[in-house]
DNA sequence: GTAATAGTAAACCATATGGTTTACTATTAA
DNA sequence: TTAATAGTAAACCATATGGTTTACTATTAC
């Protein structure tokens, strides 16, 4: 049974390149960590950063393009907010290789509990 | 109680970059599936790509400073294996977001009855 | 010893990334 | 209406990325 623990048809795509890149950047997570506290404009998102406030932008256009950030304008204000749904197609992607870095009895049984489609 | 769900002192560092970024590349994450079959030579891994082994020599280098893929020579070849620890981190750090995406009863009692740190 | 194989190194190219500054638009406030 | 504020746009720059081809080293096989 252990021989057939690997990680076939893992679901995967373009929109994931963008998920993960958008990821690849420390001020990016930073932008995240803060919109999961709620929405906030650009202004408010960029103070704590040593950065101009047009390098945040772009940052936040990043995370825009991969859907993990969403824009209501009203008058002047971009109030962005966080869109956590990309995050869970990356965690889904990560977590078809969970088995290999966690071999517990706990996360095992997990496995052979929770995931039906073990090998397709 | 359902205020303090939030996200606050995410661990986070240079490292998480490149893993992300390394996670960032279609070709790579393909890389990374092959690998948890188990060891391969650069030649094996390069096959099913329709790129020269150079540019697969590049993206295995991407994956070795992530600290993803291990090397190890023996005569001409160069057999390469998955470390999935970092795979772990970048796991983690979503971890902090997974109540956002998923707020079912079952993933809310697993955070109020997994996760002892919840505000730091 | 000669040829094939495994793989990297280096030079090159086009495009992307992450930042800047300056200039601009649009909205709000005095 | 004039000034301040919120934010983008555009031009620019240095470096990184993802690919190529050609050349090279080292090992194995005949």
């Amino acid at each position: 049974m252990l021989s057939t623990i690997h990680a076939d048809h893992v679901s995967d795509g373009p929109n994931l390149d963008l998920v993960f890149k958008a990821l690849g950047d420390q001020t990016r997570r930073e932008l995240i960590a803060r919109l999961s506290d709620g929405p906030a404009m650009v202004t408010e998102l960029a103070e704590p950063f040593n950065m101009s406030l047009p390098a945040v932008g772009k940052h936040l256009r990043v995370l825009e393009k991969a859907g993990l950030v969403k824009r209501a304008i009203t008058g002047r204000v971009h109030w962005c907010s966080l869109n956590p749904l990309p995050l869970k197609d990356a965690g889904g992607w990560l977590g078809h290789y969970q088995k290999f870095w966690d071999t517990t009895l706990d996360s095992l049984s997990e496995y052979f509990e929770n995931d039906i489609d073990h090998d397709g």
